[in-house]
RNA sequence: GCGGGUGUAGCUCAGUUGGUUAGAGCGUCGGCCUGUCACGCCGAAGGCCGCGGGUUCAAGUCCCGUCACUCGCGCCA
């Protein structure tokens, strides 16, 4: 017989009964009956129940194992007694009669609970990460993790892609985030960056005509954590096409995207979720920002802005507060909530406290009763003028609509934060749903008020909407890019363009956002030359692996699908990561520190 | 860098307008228990109330500072 195991934990059925058999795993919980004792035993599989009694002189030190010890198991499966079957359990309709016991790992008292998922604090679960991956909930995640990667894997290869690494010590990729630096031995003072994305290697390998590349690609970026954003590294599915427009580029994309979260759709839930049928909605950049307020509009919140400003600068409007930012250049964005004027005041009442608390003066509104308007601002807005409201809104009697007034900018964003909040109030935001939309048109560069100069608005190496007629031409700030983003629930999962595979664009690009010819040159030097040798037109995307399967397990925080994250310190608390280093190290690395000084 | 929340037993938490010996569940240790599956019952040990300072006759509780964790903003596809 083996000398651990002849079966999984998970495996023993009723057609096993009367067979020797030999577990291994861990304690999961004992219950001790004095002259009867049972003990759960589990490994990755499942759990069995294993029972020994007095008729044995083993009952005595099985008394004394501790739960989470590693033992192996070898007995007889029984059939257990009719009435004490356990349905919960698939391997409930058996036990393992202990013949043989060995404790192959005494384990100590437990900083946490595994047989259970309780709130345990991160800290205590990060530092005993290895105990905390024992429990149930993350066994799943994992294992969901893995089957998604997988699964993506097998979509792009099934559609023609085929995978290439692409190094992980490099220098600095376009993207703005801060780099990662790993200092180099051989060269004094130089360092390499860890790629923030492998974007001018992918780019690099259709130039090489490749044709169809994907990755799982490790990715770094030295910026701080949200809960949706594990700080340092994150993985990304990393797409890029050649000889490709941008509905090709969608095309290829969704099916796998809606094939892998149609796949994993019932993953812990009741009834599978609902996935979008394909082709996904694209929404131009600007109507998302008018109609949801954002950029990563949730589409399963059906609440829309509209822009009302004409409506406040009618005359028998004399609500002077709006009236007055709009004349310094305001607009104002209405957002009908349906089916509220029932709602207890405290509703209104809580979104209002909301709009002070991030800085806003309140969110007025109107609610529409019997054919009049009632609320605090109301009495300003003249018959006429409501009834303009309600057909640019679409407000029925019973409905409210909420109005938020600033520069337009602040006022988009406002109003999706409010968007957000109404729902979330009225609790109508779909379960169980995945919305997906491609946002397409971004503007190609922006203002950027703190340098006081036109600054591209995302990734400067894509294809700009009219090529290099239209930045010779048009109003840079008009001018559209081939850069789309994919969004599924209000979740970015990922940003995409087609890119610019002319010199000649990029050096006028480039020469819009204020970067001389030489500095083009000096950083991006190897992708120009590559550009000038033959470089076909291409285009690709790249899916945050992390934020499909959080969304697919539906946790709320990226740490729960993570083997090892870091901590939002970007500290391994286990590892204990970073760490001091040997000063000889140092000195062989070039490196001498000039910590900052602590004021005490 | 900034703002919010949290910090009390190994773990999760309670702790009244400041008041005498800081509690509970789980876990640990000891005892009882032959059909449990979150087994049950009895008992015990276990506390720098994050840390430092202050107010007060008296501080887990109030004030100031600081540290840690966390959520958000900035930042970031």
């Amino acid at each position: 017989m083996h000398p651990y195991r002849t079966h999984s934990c998970g495996q023993l059925r009723a057609a096993q009964v009367g067979q020797g058999v030999r577990l291994s795993g861990w304690v999961h919980r004992k219950r001790d009956h004095g002259g009867l004792l049972f003990i759960d035993l589990r490994d990755h599989y499942g759990i069995t129940q294993c029972v020994v009694d007095l008729s044995s002189p083993l009952l005595a030190i099985v008394e004394h194992v501790k739960n989470e010890s590693v033992v192996t198991i070898t007995g007889k499966v029984v059939r257990r007694p009719e009435e004490t079957l356990n349905k919960q359990l698939p391997t409930g309709e058996i036990e393992v009669l202990i013949e043989d016991f060995i404790v192959q790992s005494a384990a100590e008292p437990l900083p946490l609970q595994v047989n259970a998922e309780p709130d345990t604090g991160e800290e205590v679960r990060l530092k005993y990460r290895f105990l905390d991956l024992r429990r149930k909930s993350l066994q799943e995640n994992m294992v969901l993790r893995s089957d998604v990667v997988a699964s993506l894997r097998r979509r792009m290869w099934e559609a023609g892609f085929k995978e290439y690494q692409t190094p992980i010590l490099t220098s600095s990729s376009p993207e703005g985030a801060r780099d990662y630096l790993v200092p180099s031995r051989i060269h004094p003072g130089k360092f390499y960056a860890l790629p923030q994305a492998p974007q001018q290697f992918k780019q690099l390998l259709m130039m090489a005509g490749y044709d169809r590349y994907f990755q799982i690609a490790p990715c770094f970026r030295d910026e701080d954590a949200r809960a949706d954003r594990s700080p340092g590294e994150f993985y990304q599915l990393d797409i890029e096409m050649s000889f490709v427009t941008q509905d090709d580029v969608f095309n290829a994309i969704e099916p796998v995207l809606y094939g892998v979260f149609d796949e994993f759709s019932g993953f812990r839930r009741a009834t599978a979720a609902i996935v979008d049928k394909l082709p996904f909605r694209r929404i131009p950049y600007d109507e998302a920002m008018l109609v949801y307020g954002s950029d990563k509009p949730d589409l399963r919140n059906p609440l829309l802005i509209t822009d009302v400003t004409d409506v406040f600068k009618r005359q028998d409007v004399t609500f002077q507060a709006f009236r007055n930012l709009i004349e310094a250049g305001a607009v104002v964005r209405a957002i009908r909530a349906p089916d509220v004027a029932s709602c207890p005041r405290s509703f209104f009442d809580k979104l209002n406290d909301w709009a002070r608390e991030i800085g806003a003066p309140g969110l007025g509104y109107i609610i529409f009763e019997n054919g009049a308007g009632k609320g605090p601002i109301a009495r300003f807005v003249g018959e006429q003028a409501q009834q303009a409201l309600r057909e640019l809104t679409g407000c029925r009697d019973g409905d409210a609509v909420f109005f938020v007034c600033d520069k337009p900018q602040a006022a988009s964003k406002m109003a999706g934060q409010a968007r957000t909040r109404i729902a979330q109030g009225m609790d109508i935001i779909e379960k169980n749903a995945f919305r997906f939309c491609w946002i397409v048109d971004f503007p190609m560069f922006e203002y950027n008020e703190d340098l006081g100069k036109i600054d591209f608005s995302h990734n400067p190496f894509s294809m700009p909407q009219g090529g290099l007629e239209a930045l010779e031409t048009k109003d840079p700030l008009t001018i559209k890019a081939y850069q789309y983003d994919i969004v599924c629930n209000g979740v970015e999962l990922s940003s995409g363009a087609i890119r610019n595979h002319l010199p000649a664009v990029m050096y006028k690009a480039f020469a819009i956002a204020g970067y001389k010819a030489e500095e083009l040159e000096s950083r991006f030097g190897g992708m120009l030359s590559a550009m000038k040798l033959g470089a076909p037109p291409h285009g690709g995307t790249a899916p945050g692996i992390d934020r499909i399967v959080m969304l697919l397990a539906d946790e709320p925080n990226i740490r729960e699908i993570i083997a090892f994250p870091l901590n939002q310190q970007a500290q391994d608390l286990m590892m204990q990561a970073p760490n001091e280093v040997d000063p000889a190290r140092l000195k062989e690395l070039h490196i001498r520190l000039a910590l900052p000084v602590k004021t005490q």
